[in-house]
DNA sequence: TTGTAAGCGTTATCAC
DNA sequence: GTGATAACGCTTACAA
């Protein structure tokens, strides 16, 4: 289990480690013959190649960088094992970098990102980031990046995204269609991208089925912990109260879910409940609510197949653009949970 | 933003690189106020060692290689979160690998590390290896490893675990106190050190309390898809059928959970359920069910501290040894869900 | 206290 | 076709 260098190959075959290189790499101007017996040679001695070697001189290092907010996030790590199955099929490592939400942090990753000399960089904003010179000058040094979920189309480079605006409405819509008239809706800052897609979404269902679209019943979070109780208290004190929710992550569905089930309200009777989540969650929540897809795995594979075509073809790639994945409203059936609540209800008073 | 290295240093200040190098590094035989010109001068510059040299040149790379058999698992996600907390705060960045639970592919991320110069591995084995043959010689090479949570006693390396025992033991006892007496326990592969703790916590408590072991009752997952529905079909087949459930892991817990909803059973009152499950997963299950907590990120940062240290003391480190971290049983009140589900129920007939 | 030079593994640029 | 040699950024004997 030694490791070999091309040294030891040229010292096998007394040849020189120039050589040696060039057979490697199937340069032309070489010998058939010194280059079946070179490629023997690595073959018997499992030479591979110094991807450390390889960075410090300057070419390729094989390795691409990650920088998402959160990685304990289901929609991250999803996403990220979608890279990393792209990466490791077309020969890239991955390196990963958590923002955690911080603008400073994630600065200083894309620092360590390139001191690391990645091939390139994925990456998934910060929800502090509205200024993006940080990248601006890892493009001029010729990296290129791949902006995926949170991006920013003043940086011009291509950017892999759920169809937000489709999610949205076609959740608003199903909600509209099943009776409901005051839609809160549950979202993050108001600046970053997604957010704007998801409320166009929303009011553009609205708007067509002829509702009235209320500022009062949107609210913005922050990422902070337990601010989701509040934000509910909030809505369920207004006067109408909300009939339904439409919550812009996993992490608002849960909490949302969570602060109804502390005041005991019902879902779907009292009030519905329609999220974008990733599937397993969405499962969790119950086998039995609707729910808007992120197909986060795919994103994360997408972008990082066009990470990759920039990093080896720099020219022949496709243009830039944003890439829209397509999300799923999957439609439960709500009265399968209504069943499960009433046996459950039926058997506590026994 | 341009980078800057060593020579530019030394050429600001007419000086060599080596005595740059020094200065940096705080070496005893060098003028002060050399020291004082270098660091000031690198300050502004804002100068930043590049790793990539550093790791060639055989010292430390600054990076530990993580590899755990699946990103995308509530488990290791979290762990890894703790992984990279412990990491930037001491200054070492994070290279993930995934198994897949593939002892082939475990063999290749271990090689790549290497190659990559890691300074130290932070493994947990994919359910295929039995032979840790792969790891050998890594410590061969001198570079530390600590295993955690999926382990192997037999590397002789600093393991973190956590009490699965302990946390089996308290499940299972809660159950049995809570008047459950055919205690169904769904877990992984049998020559898992998790799951022979597991068992063993399992037992002690049937033992304890004068129950039998029924080897039927007990089920052996191997992370296929879709296979949780089957064994729970064979074990509610059974006669007696089993009136509680105690899992091994949050995908076993979900598993269980929904197929038991797709068969009309309430939980607690038809079954009961208690699985190890991260403290999210469970809120989510429901509020209402009691878990055993497993301690993820706490398990990724003492793991990552004992390696670090490793890394950097060498021979002040702590004693190899297994680090225990204590699960947490939280005894949740089903009767709150039974609550729920009868104002659920409540509403569905009206 | 500081400078010189070799070396880590590889490739590019010259020569031959 | 093949072989020296320099270079990537840094550390470290060894000299001075």
């Amino acid at each position: 289990m030694e490791t070999f260098t091309i040294k030891d190959i040229a010292r096998e075959l007394n040849i020189s480690t120039s050589t040696v290189s060039r057979a490697l790499r199937g340069s032309y101007e070489i010998n058939p013959e010194t280059k079946r017996l070179v490629m023997e040679c690595a073959e018997r001695l499992n030479y591979r190649p110094n991807p450390i070697a390889l960075s410090l001189k300057g070419s390729a290092s094989r390795a691409i960088g990650v920088i998402v907010p959160q990685i304990a996030n289901y929609f991250f790590s999803q996403a990220i094992n979608g890279i990393e199955a792209i990466a490791y099929n077309r020969g890239y490592h991955v390196i990963i970098f958590q923002s955690q939400e911080s603008y400073e942090r994630e600065t200083a990753n894309v620092h360590q990102a390139m001191s690391r000399k990645v091939d390139g960089l994925l990456i998934s904003l910060s929800s502090e980031t509205s200024d993006v010179a940080h990248l601006r000058d890892v493009l001029d040094k010729h990296v290129p990046i791949v902006l995926f979920d949170r991006v920013a189309a003043e940086l011009g480079v291509t950017q892999v995204v759920a169809d937000n605006f489709g999610g949205a409405f076609a959740a608003t819509e199903h909600l509209i269609q099943s009776g409901r008239r005051r839609i809160a809706h549950l979202t993050i800052q108001p600046w970053l991208s997604i957010t704007q897609e998801r409320l166009a979404g929303y009011r553009a269902a609205l708007e067509k089925h002829g509702l009235e679209y209320d500022e009062t019943l949107i609210r913005y979070g922050t990422f902070g912990p337990d601010e989701v109780g509040p934000m509910v208290d909030e809505l369920m004190a207004l006067d109408p109260m909300p009939d339904a929710f439409f919550t812009a992550s996993d992490r608002l569905a849960v909490g949302c879910l969570k602060a109804l089930h502390q005041r005991n309200l019902a879902i779907p009777d009292d009030v519905s409940l329609i999220g974008f989540t990733n599937l397993n969650v969405a499962d969790l929540l119950s086998p039995s609510l609707s729910t808007v897809v992120q197909p986060a795995q795919e994103i994360g594979q997408v972008a990082a197949e066009r990470l990759i075509d920039l990093i080896e073809f720099k020219h022949r790639a496709k243009p830039v653009g944003t890439v829209k994945i397509p999300t799923e409203l999957i439609v439960r059936d709500s009265t399968r949970l209504t069943e499960h609540a009433k046996h459950a209800g039926a058997a506590a008073t026994k």
